[in-house]
RNA sequence: GCGCCAAUAGCUCAGGUGGAUAGAGCAACUGCCUUCUAAGCAGUGGGCCAGGGGUUCGAGUCCCUUUUGGCGCACCA
């Protein structure tokens, strides 16, 4: 378990709270509760290592000006037992901490010795927590979104997972309702339009467009010739999304895993209509008095939770809708499986849902608040400079598959998670095919590539990387190592915060600058040819910064090349 | 009309529960390879944090309001 820089922030803590205990006793403070008050990383590190505002928050306590107050504090202070030899006062009364030098020694030594284990932590107590993404409806082939979507979703997961989580990812897959029914009448018109002509049957206006429509009517043409024409339109319809229904989700099946994607469960919408849980569970709105009939159709009353309108369950031809399975496939995660937090990643466009769908599971008797939606926001096409516009129903919108074709994953995947979900992005074609400097993703190999460089090169010269003594180890005092190392023992705490906040890509931020500061080092310090003790001690911090690098890359499954 | 997300350098964006002089990258300009990969490093210039109020010791951060973008308000999913 890795916690140097944890453990360190609150020793500290509690040294101060001794201090000012000891200050009460000795009558250099007055006798008073001591409220809440923050350690934490100041912005400028010239500062200090750790800044305390305890002085200013106890002013009021004490009836005593800041300053005065850190002065006591810090004349009575014990720093025995931290990793700090040093405090300063500074400003309007921050008390600064300066790390000693043993601090850099045991994080050197701990992300060693905790290798592939380093950064993960029980944050997450082993919780149950599910990620439901993608889940694009399968009468089509997936769009940005999905890709933007997907590698959003995965890479959340994984931080989940190590941030202690018991993490498992999903993909609801649509194949029941209304879609359904659509696709099957699209597949329908445009398989007799082979036989009949394109202006003997008319296409639905809101059927699906796509051209991959036509393809798959053409294929099952191919395979049954026209011998569906004679039978009824149900069955012909049925053999149709029988036919092409697998074939489209073995697609998106395939093109996620070659964007690196493998799900826990692929969750079939049919089975809740099949096995009665969707019955089940408007019966248990019935029962709670959360429904009423209108107009021959089943309402919700989501107003009663405070929405503007209430929802319809089961339409006047009675076919329930979308929403009502969604509120029996929630159900089903929480209750049948058990999942003690649940994340749905959705599109912007789905937000009017979010609050919708926290409601029905208080209706149904659940802790809405245990359900977290990751709404992000859509994604623009960019080349040459100019927005390409995607439309599924055009059949010419740029699908996840040609993507991948086109971007190599590491590229695809890195590019989505450097923006936050809440903002609006443009993704740049040229930019995430080209493979240079301007494309941060090979930034951040080049220096995993560089450490693997160095390590050849010794070892050509019989130099191999050795355990190193703490005095040794304590050669490492140059600013860059300094940083260096530094930011190496940040690597838990910023795991857990991007767990905390759902925001993969503020772990994207860290192994960027992880990388500029390696980058740094090696333009400063070198590793070859300087005296044997020191050789060894930078090599134990190349193999520390290394191992951080493949670390959090491997946590979003980007490769981390040897030689680029 | 109601609601959700946003607005920070020329461009793309960071700025955990309010804290010290608002930071990166790209673009522009200037340096650094006889020594571990120059896909790198160092430096220079660049800002009314959209406007206006408020809360307090202290606001880019919290509240209200205006403006400007994106999106949503179906017996679609």
């Amino acid at each position: 378990m890795s916690k140097i820089e944890l453990q360190a922030t609150e020793n500290l803590k509690n040294a101060i709270i001794a201090s000012m205990h000891k200050c009460m006793e000795n009558g250099t403070l007055p006798q008073a509760e001591i409220p809440d008050f923050a350690v934490e990383i100041p912005s400028d590190l010239s500062h200090g290592d750790r800044a305390a505002n305890a002085a200013m928050i106890c002013a009021k306590a004490f009836h005593m000006a800041p300053r005065k107050i850190a002065e006591v504090v810090a004349a009575n202070i014990s720093l025995d037992g931290t990793y700090f030899d040093k405090c300063e006062i500074a400003g309007p009364g921050f008390m600064n901490f300066f790390l000693s030098h043993r601090f850099y020694v045991d994080v050197v030594k701990e992300v060693l010795s905790a290798g592939t284990e380093y950064g993960r932590s029980d944050w997450g107590k082993k919780k149950k927590i599910m990620v439901e993404f993608v889940s694009a409806n399968p009468t089509g082939p997936m769009h940005m979104g999905n890709a933007r979507g997907g590698a959003l979703g995965d890479c959340l997961a994984s931080v989940l997972d190590a941030a202690g989580y018991d993490v498992s990812r999903e993909f609801y897959v649509n194949d029941a309702g209304n879609q359904i029914l659509k696709f099957g009448r699209s597949l329908d018109v445009r398989y007799q339009q082979i036989y009949k002509g394109e202006d003997a049957v008319e296409f639905p206006e809101d059927g699906y467009h796509g051209e991959d429509i036509k393809d798959s009517a053409a294929e099952f043409a191919k395979i049954h010739g026209d011998k569906y024409l004679n039978v009824s339109d149900e069955e012909r319809q049925k053999a149709l999304v029988d036919f092409a229904l697998p074939k489209n989700i073995a697609k998106m099946k395939s093109d996620l895993e070659k964007y690196r994607i493998v799900y826990d469960t692929w969750f079939l919408e049919s089975t809740l209509h099949n096995d009665g849980e969707l019955d089940e569970t408007i019966q248990i709105l019935k029962d709670r008095g959360m429904t009423y009939e209108q107009d021959g159709a089943l309402w919700y009353k989501a107003t009663a939770s405070g929405a503007e309108k209430d929802e319809v369950l089961i339409r006047q031809n009675g076919t329930p809708t979308y929403f009502a399975a969604d509120i029996a496939y929630h159900r089903n995660k929480f209750v049948k499986r058990g999942f003690e937090r649940v994340i749905d990643v959705w599109g912007a466009d789905h937000h009017g849902h979010v609050a919708r769908m926290k409601g029905a599971m208080d209706a149904i008797g659940l802790d809405g608040s245990k359900l977290d939606v990751v709404l992000i926001q859509l994604v623009r096409l960019v080349r040459g400079g100019e927005v390409v516009r995607m439309s599924k129903r055009t059949g010419k919108a740029i699908q996840l598959g040609d993507l991948l074709d086109d971007v190599p994953v590491d590229a695809a995947r890195f590019y989505f998670n450097l923006r936050e979900a809440t903002s609006q992005m443009d993704f740049d074609l040229d930019l995430a095919v080209q493979q240079d400097s301007q494309n941060p993703v090979y930034y951040v190999q080049y220096a995993h590539a560089r450490i693997c460089s160095i390590l050849k090169n010794l070892a050509a010269e019989g130099i191999h990387p050795r355990k190193c003594s703490d005095e040794e180890l304590a050669l490492l005092t140059a600013p860059e190592e300094i940083e260096l190392i530094r930011h190496l023992s940040a690597c838990t705490e910023e795991i857990i915060a991007s767990a905390r906040d759902y925001d993969p890509a503020r772990m994207m931020r860290y192994v960027i600058t992880l990388a500029t500061l390696f980058h740094k080092f090696y333009t400063a310090c070198r590793v070859k040819g300087e005296e044997e003790s020191l050789t060894a001690a930078r090599l134990n911090l190349c193999l520390a910064a290394s191992t951080v690098l493949e670390n959090v890359l491997s946590m979003f499954k980007i490769t981390a090349p040897e030689s680029m």
